[in-house]
DNA sequence: GTACCGGATGTTTGCGGAAACATTAAGTTG
DNA sequence: CAACTTAATGTTTCCGCAAACATCCGGTAC
C-alpha cells in the first residue's frame, strides 16, 4: 500500500480511501491512485484489514452432512447468495448431533474469523432448542421455531399433511408411514405430522416404520409393510426411501399405483422419471438458504446499530406434487 | 493477550509460544499461561497472527456447481480432510467455464486469505489446460493429467470401458450412448471412451444422443434412440439419465433387461433400487477428494522448504457394478 | 574462578491496513 | 475582508500477534 501511494503521490490514507470506495476524494486523485494499484498490482492484504476493521468478509456454515442432497441446496444457496453481497464461505462439518459439538464448530469458525454463522440443524440435539453463543451474529436453518435465534425453513408439517390428504382423498382408510430416522429433524416432523394429521382425520394410525433415508431402508421398510395386504397408501419421509418403496412393491407383485399408491418427500430430479412418476412433496430449499444469508448479512451489517435483536423466523410451505404413484386404493377384498 | 500476560505475570511473547505449542517453555510457566487463558477466555486473533505470519489456515475449494452430487462427494471429502488437519474450508461457485473466471474466483480467494486452493474442473474450459497464477500451492481435481498443476481424478476412460466392454461380452451388437452435456468434462471423456472401445472391437459406432446429466434429457434420449428397433444395450453417461432410460423404456413396453440392457455410471445410493436395479460404475469421489487435500496440505506446509514442484497426478480407477439391468440381447428379429 | 554456553524468558519491532484526529485549501457569509 | 465552513488530504496511532533480537540464568569446561 505504502508503494502505491509513493507512486500515485498521495498518503496510505487516501489509497485506503480510494479501495474503500467514495469516501471524499477527488475524481482526480482516485485516478491516479487506482493507474498506480493496477500498476503495481496492488491487492488489499485481507489479514491486516480484518484486523484494523474486525470484519472479516466472511461467513459460516455449520452442519451435519455434506452428502444429503437436502443441505447441499442450502448451502448452493448460501454461496451464491453470500457471493452476491461480497462475503465468502467458509464450510464446517460436524459429526455428533450435541449442542456441544455444534458450539465448538461455531467457536472454530469464529476463531477462524467469520462476521456470522449458519447452522443447519438436521439432526436431533440433545437439547431441543440450540442455544449458542453470539459471538457474532447467527441464525439457524430448521423447521423448528423453537431456537433462540433466527430460524429459516420448511414447513415440514405442512408438507407432511399434504400427502395424508391427498391419499385420503383418494379413498385410501389410512396412510402407512416410512419414517425417516430418529435423530433427523425433519423426519420427527414428518411423522408427526403425518400422525396427527391421521388422528384429526378419524383414521387409523399404524405403526410406522423407520428408515434412514436410504433406497435400501425404504426398500426393507417396504418388504416388511407391504407382508400386510391391506396396505394400501404408502407415504415416504423422503424419495430416496420412495425409490425403494416402489423396488419392493415390484418385486412383491404389487402394482402401482393400482394395488398401492405411493408420496414421497423431497421431489428429487429423478421423481418424475420413476416407475411410475412418483407422487412427490416439493422443497424449496434454495428459498430457505436465501433467506438465511440476507438475514444474516442484513445483521451483521446493522450491527454496528441498535442490536435489532428480533428473532425472525420464517417458513417455506412445501408444494405437493401429484403424478403416477398416487390412485384410489383397489377394492377392498372381502 | 496481553491480559492473559499479566495475569499469569510473563511477557506476551512466552504466551504466544504456549499457544503455539512447545517453543522452549518451562512445563510451570506453561501451566500458568494456560490457566491464565483459560480464566479469561482467551481466544487467538486469527487475523492478527495471519497477519503476523502470513498464514491463514484456510484452503478455498472452486468449482462450477454445488449441486452436482458428485462434486459435493468431493467437497466433503475436502472439508473432512482438511478439518483434520485443523484447516478450514472456503467455497467459491464460479458461473462461468472460462479460465478468466476461474483465475477471478482463485484470486477472490487469495485476496480473501487461503493458503491454498483446489479446483474442481468439471466442465469444458475454453484453454485445454488450467494454467493459474500459483501465488499459492493449487491442486486440480479433474480426469485429465493436462493441466500445469497436481490432478486428481477418476480414470473416466476406464469406467466407460468397462461398461462397453461388459455389454458386449454379454453379445450386444454394438452399444448405444446416452452423452452428457458438451460442456463437461467426465461427459467429454466418457463419450470418447466409449466411441474408441467400440472402434477398437470392430463394432459400428452408432451416434449418441446428447443429454444434460438429468433424468428427464435421458428420458428425451431415449425416447428417440428407441425408436429404432434394433438398440438392445444403451449407455448413460451418468445414473440420473439412465432413470430417464428406464422409465422410457418402460413406457415404450421395452423390458429392461430381455429386450434392453441399460448400464448407468456413477453408482448413486438409488441405483441398486430402481426397476430394474442398475448396473452402473461406481466412482471412488472420497478418495479423490482426499487426496487433493493431502497433496495440497502437503505442499502448503512444506513451502517454506524446498519447492518440491513436481506435478503429481493420480487416477482413481472406477468398478463396473453389475446388477439386473443388462443381460444378452433379445433374438435377433428375422 | 573466569569465560563460555545454551535454555528460558523479556523487549522491540513490524505485519498492512483503517480509524481518529490534524491539517490544508477552497469557498461562504456577514 | 475577516471569521467561519466544509471538502480533501495527510499524520499518528493502534489492531493483536509472532519474528528477531536481547537478556538473564544456572551449569560447565578449563
Amino acid at each position: 500500500m505504502a508503494d502505491v501511494a509513493k507512486l500515485a503521490g498521495v498518503s496510505g490514507q487516501t489509497v485506503s480511501r480510494v479501495v474503500n470506495g467514495n469516501d471524499r476524494v477527488t475524481a482526480e486523485t482516485r485516478l491516479k491512485v487506482e493507474t498506480a494499484m493496477k500498476q503495481l498490482g496492488y491487492r488489499a492484504n485481507i489479514a491486516a484489514r480484518a484486523l484494523a476493521t474486525g470484519r472479516f468478509g466472511t461467513i459460516g456454515v455449520v452442519m451435519f452432512n455434506l452428502s444429503a442432497v437436502l443441505n447441499v441446496r442450502i448451502v448452493e444457496a448460501v454461496v451464491s447468495g453470500a457471493q452476491a453481497r461480497g462475503y465468502s464461505v467458509s464450510v464446517a462439518v460436524v459429526d455428533a448431533p450435541t449442542e456441544r459439538d455444534v458450539r465448538a464448530a461455531v467457536r472454530g469458525l469464529t476463531d477462524r474469523a467469520v462476521d456470522g454463522v449458519i447452522v443447519i440443524e438436521a439432526r436431533v440435539l440433545d437439547t431441543p432448542h440450540l442455544r449458542l453463543p453470539e459471538e457474532v451474529p447467527l441464525v439457524i436453518a430448521d423447521s423448528r421455531a423453537a431456537h433462540k435465534h433466527p430460524t429459516f425453513g420448511m414447513d415440514e408439517a405442512a408438507g407432511a399433511r399434504a400427502a395424508v390428504d391427498h391419499l385420503l382423498g383418494l379413498g385410501h382408510a389410512t396412510v402407512h408411514h416410512v419414517a425417516g430416522p430418529a435423530g433427523s429433524n425433519p423426519a420427527q416432523r414428518r411423522r408427526a405430522a403425518w400422525q396427527r394429521q391421521l388422528k384429526r382425520s378419524g383414521r387409523a394410525v399404524p405403526p410406522p416404520v423407520v428408515g434412514d433415508w436410504s433406497p435400501r431402508s425404504g426398500y426393507d421398510a417396504a418388504l416388511r409393510l407391504l407382508a400386510d395386504d391391506g396396505v394400501s397408501a404408502v407415504f415416504a419421509a423422503n424419495d430416496q426411501m420412495a425409490v425403494g418403496v416402489l423396488r419392493a412393491a415390484a418385486e412383491l407383485g404389487r402394482r402401482v399405483p393400482e394395488d398401492l399408491s405411493v408420496v414421497g418427500f423431497d421431489d428429487l430430479d429423478f421423481a418424475p422419471f420413476l416407475t411410475p412418476p412418483l407422487t412427490t412433496v416439493r422443497q424449496d430449499l434454495d428459498t430457505v438458504g436465501r433467506r438465511c444469508v440476507e438475514h444474516l448479512i442484513t445483521r451483521i451489517e446493522e450491527r454496528e446499530g441498535a442490536d435489532a435483536g428480533q428473532t425472525t423466523s420464517r417458513f417455506v410451505r412445501p408444494e405437493l406434487i401429484v403424478r403416477a404413484s398416487t390412485a384410489p386404493p383397489p377394492p377392498r377384498r372381502s
